[in-house]
RNA sequence: GAGUCUGUAGCUCAGCCGGAUAGAGCAACGGCCUUCUAAGCCGUGGGUCGGGGGUUCGAAUCCCUUCAGGCUCGCCA
């Protein structure tokens, strides 16, 4: 479906080319003054100076030739040279129309769709998640979800750790606590327990107290250097508890990462690269690209435009043992190996972008990808607490995801009831729902790149621009169009073949013009990566809505033409909206 | 030290590939519920866009400089 600013820029540009004029001056934006204006067009003040003439009267040679064009309800050009547009009532409803009949709601789809990786790099096995976390599993969610609204195949990997010295430091303390089970005893020849020697509670006890222990006791930290070596040496008994280890964790990470709406196609891990690294060491050692500096394995990827040093990307440590870029590396080999991706982006904390630039730079000068692959790194800032430093519990201590989510949880509710009865059940399910919607709009909202503060108070509030005021937006629409199919009798499904009407009054038109502005705040959204221009979309739209939905009596009608065509725009606008928390990563309840 | 990001209203943030009077929300103040959910709507007050220079018809936006803060800077991930 054709975008609206493009067929009003044809209009435009026809019109500066009829007046004799260059058509390429005759692009249409969205007005900056909507006191004015729906639309602007600044052109006659660009072409000024080639066409030695006062940017109004170009402009208004432009209007001329416009006036009578059927799009356009008035055509102004004012003072410095501004081309002030307004669409004409059936013009917009035709939009509408076209927009409610396409199942995409006007969005385009790329012509050429791409598969692209999202990494969501960092979750680590036996560790719990913490707040960390949610900025890449929200944020890399919502951009998956825009891509392929997009058009594009996305595959979402998690991208476990779960091969270094973690692992060493669980099993040498589970030898320390049960020296006694067969995973530790050498000789043991016949088959390991099927079930764990621990809980996923016991397990998140365990690697804290080993990684105290490690940095306080030399002895204990080699005792664990070696296992970790032995384990991925393939060691029976060891390996038979990495597996323990990684059920044990996968299960609890599936199931907080599933109440945040996150999910990811696959769950591979580190371990998953490293059958790669031998082949990748040697074909990097082979065709020159590696060499050794200071006993380590080394690929130079400075560049002579750098501003800065960038020091060379790091293959194999000088013991000889591979590390972070390493196991990145192979990642990629076996991603290009299986998936041929377009596109891989790593949704990852901004501190890491040295390292990305290394690995990114590196991948490209040894050919591990093509040429057109892309590599996105897409850094996010901290989430900060009130006082403007990293979000600690009341305590001092990390805060877990879990207890975050759980506390946003039982606030919400509390204010569910506090604010109206409500069946105690549903109110749980819907607190979940809002409180799922306040976390992550509060996250998103802000660009992805910028340190932000997470503020309880604030979030939990459901003021102004907050994710509960959109569901709350929603629920509204809802609630009346549920009225509506109980008076009339109609099917939801019918409400798709009402006819929009122009506009009877301003704020229905501005309604109108708001739904418009969905696909390009897709493509926007799309193309630079940042879920927080959705937010902003549609909050603006929200803001339209409820402006409407307050001066409007729409079930009382008396006109059944007006009242369908109102109930159109309702169904329209919740369609846009619930396609908007979507591509968020969050729903509505039917109530709130 | 070098690099990089950030600095917009009391607070939290949009706007940043140049355009008209710099926008929201919160907080403050004042209105609007016998009528579709007041978690809403309408209004008032509040800003030398960190400072200084420059480019331009026009700068929060681009360039230079300066101040303040964050972050990063080969064998951690």
């Amino acid at each position: 479906m054709e975008q609206i600013l493009d067929l009003i820029s044809n209009y435009v540009a026809e019109a500066f080319e009829t007046a004799g004029y260059d058509p390429e001056l005759g692009k249409v934006k969205v007005s900056d003054r909507p006191d004015l204006c729906e639309y602007q067009c600044n052109g006659a003040m660009a072409g000024a100076k080639r066409y030695h003439k006062a940017p109004l009267m170009i402009a208004e040679d432009v209007a001329e030739v416009l006036k009578d064009t059927d799009a356009f309800e008035s055509v102004e050009a004012v003072r410095p040279g501004f081309l002030n547009l307004k669409l004409s009532g059936p013009f917009l409803s035709q939009y509408l129309s076209a927009m409610a009949a396409d199942e995409n709601l006007g969005a385009e789809k790329a012509a050429e769709p791409k598969t692209v990786i999202i990494d969501y790099g960092g979750a680590n096995v036996a560790k719990p998640l913490h707040v960390g976390h949610l900025r890449s599993a929200v944020i890399g969610e919502s951009i998956k979800r825009i891509l392929h609204f997009a058009g594009h195949r996305t595959i979402g990997d998690v991208h476990l750790g779960d091969w270094g010295l973690q692992m060493g430091l669980i099993i040498t303390e589970l030898k320390h606590r049960q020296p006694d089970l067969p995973y530790f005893d050498d000789n043991w020849e016949g088959d390991y327990p099927a079930e764990a020697p621990f809980t996923i509670s016991e397990l998140e006890e365990i690697y804290p107290a080993a990684s105290l222990k490690s940095k306080e006791d030399e002895e204990y930290k080699k005792e664990a250097l070696e296992a970790t070596y032995q384990l991925q040496q393939g060691k029976k008994g060891y390996h038979a508890l990495w597996e323990h280890i990684l059920r044990v964790s996968i299960e609890d990470l599936k199931r907080n990462y599933s109440s945040l709406n996150v999910e990811f196609e696959l769950w591979k891990k580190e371990s998953d690269a490293q059958p790669y690294i031998p082949g990748l060491v040697s074909y990097l050692k082979e065709n020159g690209y590696a060499h050794p500096d200071q006993g380590a394995l080394v690929v130079d990827v400075a560049e002579e435009t750098d501003t800065k040093k960038v020091p060379p990307c790091m293959i194999l440590k000088s013991d000889g043992a591979s590390l972070y870029n390493t196991t990145d590396l192979a990642t990629i080999v076996m991603r290009m190996e299986n998936w041929d991706p377009d596109q891989i982006i790593y949704v990852v904390d901004k501190r890491q972008e040295l390292y990305f630039t290394q690995v990114f730079r590196c991948a490209r000068k040894t050919k591990l990808v093509k040429e057109e692959t892309g590599l996105d790194f897409l850094g996010f800032g901290t989430m900060n607490g009130k006082d403007g430093k990293p979000f600690k519990t009341r305590e001092g201590g990390v805060m877990r995801l879990e207890n975050l989510i759980r506390e946003i949880n039982e606030e919400m509710l509390r204010k569910i009831l506090e604010n109206h009865e409500a069946d105690p059940e549903e109110a749980k399910e819907t607190a979940k729902v809002v409180a799922l919607s306040a976390i992550k709009y509060g996250d998103l909202s802000n660009q992805a790149s910028k340190d932000y503060i997470f503020d309880v108070d604030k979030f939990t509030s459901f003021e102004g621009n907050t994710g509960p005021y959109i569901l709350y937006t929603i629920v509204r629409i809802k609630s009346i169009l549920k009225r509506y199919l109980a008076e009339t009798g109609r099917s939801a499904a019918s409400l798709a073949s009402l006819a929009i009407l122009p506009a009877a009054g301003d704020s229905e038109k501005a309604l109108g013009i708001a739904l418009t502005g969905f696909a390009p705040a897709v493509r926007t959204a799309a193309e630079e990566l940042a879920p927080h221009k959705i937010c902003g979309y549609i909050y603006e739209l929200s803001n339209a809505f409820n402006r409407f939905y307050h001066e409007t009596k729409i079930l009382t009608e008396e006109k059944e033409a007006q009242k369908e065509s109102y109930i159109a725009l309702l169904e329209l606008t919740r369609r846009v909206l619930e396609q908007g928390i979507d591509l968020l990563g969050f729903s509505a309840p039917e109530r709130m």
